[in-house]
RNA sequence: GUGGCCGUAGCUCAGUCGGUUAGAGCGCCGGGUUGUGGUCCCGGAGGUCGGGGGUUCGACUCCCCUCGGUCACCCCA
């Protein structure tokens, strides 16, 4: 083949019509839902400061092997790095503009991490998210957590579950990590390798483990249920008895832990059933009551979640759920007098408000017929050596069985609308 | 970062034990008498067989390297 000379860089990719426009149309859903909760939008820059991020967790590999770092111009140049998420950057702005509590935003956009691509996972991807900051009443994580759920099924998914746990607060905590830690070194040998390594790095990410040899020895783990302070068995509590009025349903997973370290109490994620591969997580959260603080700010409590996108759309395509909307095109003009008519009628059927397209370079009527038909649109508008002549247009039905009509020129925009609210299939 | 599989037209693929000008479907372009799409028919354009090296009289076919894709691990949306 003609070898391109360059081609989109690895783990990235060009989206085009109509998968672009479904991607558009998902977030618009998403920001209709989030702007009715109460969300405002907020947008942050697509890089920050590296600091930022590696709050996130000392051993955390989207912190430590999957950043995009460079250095900028300045001097001493700045050391930046591509968002890998978006929490950090809002608990940053949040840290920076001290907002009124609650403060409520969505946002949406690229993140970027440096892994090998598979199904469902790119170098740059897409995720839409609200974080609620400054309260840490379990109803904010109900409604966080039901706008979730809502979004789903705004998007005609069925085939979702939700996910959820608690971490526990700083007080339990550290408690149930010792235990834990303490049983996985007590059966350490069953452990497989990679587990081991994790062992030391981070305990509780041992439970994440999908090697079929840790399953044993996981299964029989202490949860955090059992360890849970007071105040977060209550929080946990009045969180799920907030899911069933909703009438959301859950499943407490008592070994749910997530990725990141900055998790507390309230964790959760949404699983795609439909999805047959190794990336069926199509979202996920949680409260994260230490990370303002962490970046400079006051001791806030926040919770949010971050939907991907990307994997939203796959497991759509796996349920058959959000189609491709017809085209944006009602009108189709066909000019094979000149094209000087076409011009004229695309604009002033398009400040009508009417999707109109077009063809270019004076092809045959047929060609041009043939596009019209393509186009999707109802009606196409055809201008020939004899209309023009008589200063009219012969305004066309493509339907089935649909007829046409020739109308004086001025008359044609009343006559499409006429025709393209008359019987539609 | 590690491993499996794959790489032939814009897309999806076929290509016999290595053997002449590398094929199909879809898409695209044109045509099927004088101005009309969708079905049908005919024709056409389009490929240095991912790239490089090697083996061979001869490589799309075999070997090595490399790049890319894909799937899994890891990690995560």
């Amino acid at each position: 083949m003609a070898q391109p000379l360059f081609r989109a860089p690895v783990g990235t990719r060009d989206i085009l019509a109509p998968a672009s426009s479904r991607r558009r149309r998902l977030v618009d859903v998403f920001a209709d839902l989030a702007g009715r909760s109460g969300f405002g939008l907020l947008e942050s820059p697509i890089f920050e400061e590296l600091g930022v991020f590696q709050r996130l967790g000392a051993d955390n590999d989207v912190v430590t092997k999957e950043l995009f770092e460079f250095f900028d111009k300045g001097e001493p140049p700045r050391h930046l790095a591509l968002r890998p998420e978006l929490t950090a950057s809002v608990c940053r702005a949040f840290a920076e503009h001290r907002p009124t509590v609650p403060w409520k935003i969505w946002y949406s956009g690229p993140q970027f991490r440096y892994e090998r691509p598979q199904a469902g996972r790119y170098r740059q991807f897409d995720q839409v998210g609200v974080e609620t900051l400054g309260t840490d009443d379990p109803h904010a994580d109900v409604e966080v957590v039901g706008l979730g759920v809502r979004f789903y099924e705004e998007l005609g998914m069925k085939q979702v579950r939700l996910l959820i746990n608690s971490l526990g607060d700083a007080d339990s905590r550290p408690v149930y990590d010792a235990a834990l830690a303490a049983y996985l070194q007590r059966r350490r040998d069953e452990l497989s390798e990679q587990s081991r390594v994790t062992l030391e790095r981070n305990p509780l990410r041992v439970l994440d483990s999908k090697r079929e040899q840790d399953r044993p020895v996981i299964a029989e783990a202490p949860v955090m249920a059992d360890f849970l302070s007071g105040a977060s068995a209550d929080h946990f509590q009045a969180v799920t008895a907030g899911l069933d009025s909703l009438g959301a349903a859950y499943e407490v997973s008592p070994r749910l832990v997530r990725g990141l370290d900055y998790y507390t109490r309230t964790t959760f994620e949404f699983v795609a059933d439909a999805l047959d591969t190794a990336q069926n997580a199509v979202g996920g959260g949680g409260r994260y009551d230490g990370l303002v603080e962490e970046l400079g700010g006051p001791a806030t409590p926040g919770i949010g979640f971050a939907l991907g996108v990307d994997r939203i759309l796959l497991a759509c395509d796996a349920e058959g759920a959000f189609s491709d909307e017809p085209s944006p095109v009602d009108v189709f003009v066909v000019d094979v007098a000149g094209g000087t008519s076409a011009v004229m009628l695309c604009d002033r059927l398009r400040r009508a408000g009417l999707g109109v397209d077009r063809a270019f370079d004076g092809r045959s009527m047929k060609a041009q017929m043939k596009r019209a038909d393509r186009s999707g649109a109802a009606v196409a508008v055809i201008v020939g050596p004899d209309e023009k002549a008589a200063g009219e247009a012969t305004v066309r039905d493509m339907r089935p069985g649909g007829g046409q009509r020739q109308v004086p020129e001025p008359g044609v925009v009343a006559a499409v609308t006429e025709m393209l609210a008359g019987a539609v299939s």
